[in-house]
DNA sequence: CAAGATACGTCAATATGACTGACATAAATT
DNA sequence: AATTTATGTCAGTCATATTGACGTATCTTG
């Protein structure tokens, strides 16, 4: 069997006991919480990629359903703000997920050059069978977390994310207060 | 100007107001922690590309060349385990570092077909100075929380990772407490 | 109305990072 | 001596991303 210690591996002298005391001679970094989130993303998304597989897809046709399923009516160029991505790139995952019957595009009320977006039923059924993935791992993690507990988590993922230049997804999530428009 | 309200954009019927309450029909899906983290992780990720462009490496050089500073004495087998890639993926990045002198091998003291792997001081500046921007965001992240509250949110992300057949880095992070044998 | 800007789609070429499969070598284990 | 293990490499492929250019329909503005 392999050797089941660490040969020769250990924390660096610098970040010695607790993982995010401040260092010796450079500055704090916190190498517990970049590493945990490593990790906790990977699995995360890790959850989704082996039913993906299932239908042919891969994570963009998954980041591209879900945000359409949740945003009735995102227009394609909403998309490619919240995606981060060109739409070249949007365009062979977005075609598949239309050919196939996921997706389906209306045209503007007001302005007939955009192509608003929703899901069809099976569009939203692979969603929620994804994010049901999800949830599970989520349920677990906040299993032993108190209501409290949980709602520091959000306020904390929620300050990580950059507020300046939001796009429309993230403007709702944010919201100026309005989810819809009251 | 484009259009600065939502068109037709709104919350699905079954998430109306609190975005983790329960499903009218189908079950309740964490659909903001979802979104959240998918949103914190972009950003997160987002810090260190800016800076790696200018290197002339990408995310994948990075997290190589991230665990090697951090886990000095890394072999190649436990970085495939670690990254969760195939070692002919690996084998070109690592070629990569190696050539370009963040990275060197030391053959194993107990077993000579080991390539230890370690950070030159090239390496770890490269690695401290992605970390700072990381532990920049995540400073920011913390700022309003207190110490019982991040411990919180370290919690969460712990709980958040699979823990069955972890590799070698995850044992060193959740030390004693691991899974394959005491 | 004419001119320009905007939203979207598409063609072409390219880069990165991943994959499978096969094979080679050196060193450890049996 | 035979086998297994740790690593490296060649060859081909795939998914997802990029930049740049161009076309078309439609909205906005002078």
């Amino acid at each position: 069997m392999t050797d089941i210690n660490f040969s020769g591996m250990a924390a660096k002298p610098d970040s010695q006991g607790d993982d995010h005391a401040p260092a010796a001679g450079g500055r704090d970094l916190r190498w517990d919480i970049i590493e945990l989130l490593f990790f906790a993303y990977r699995d995360f998304v890790g959850d989704a990629d082996q039913e993906l597989e299932a239908f042919g897809f891969g994570r963009a046709h998954h980041r591209v359903i879900h945000f359409v399923t949740r945003y009735p009516g995102l227009k394609v160029a909403d998309l490619l703000d919240v995606l981060r991505i060109t739409k070249q790139s949007l365009g062979r995952v977005l075609k598949q997920l239309l050919d196939e019957g996921y997706i389906v595009q209306k045209t503007g009320n007001n302005d007939r050059r955009q192509r608003l977006l929703y899901a069809t039923p099976k569009g939203e059924a692979l969603v929620a069978k994804l994010a049901g993935l999800q949830t599970d791992r989520i349920n677990r993690a906040v299993a032993g977390i108190d209501p409290a507990g949980v709602e520091t988590v959000r306020q904390f993922l929620r300050a990580m994310i950059d507020r300046d230049d939001p796009d429309k997804v993230l403007e709702a999530i944010f919201g100026g207060g309005r989810k819809t428009r009251e």
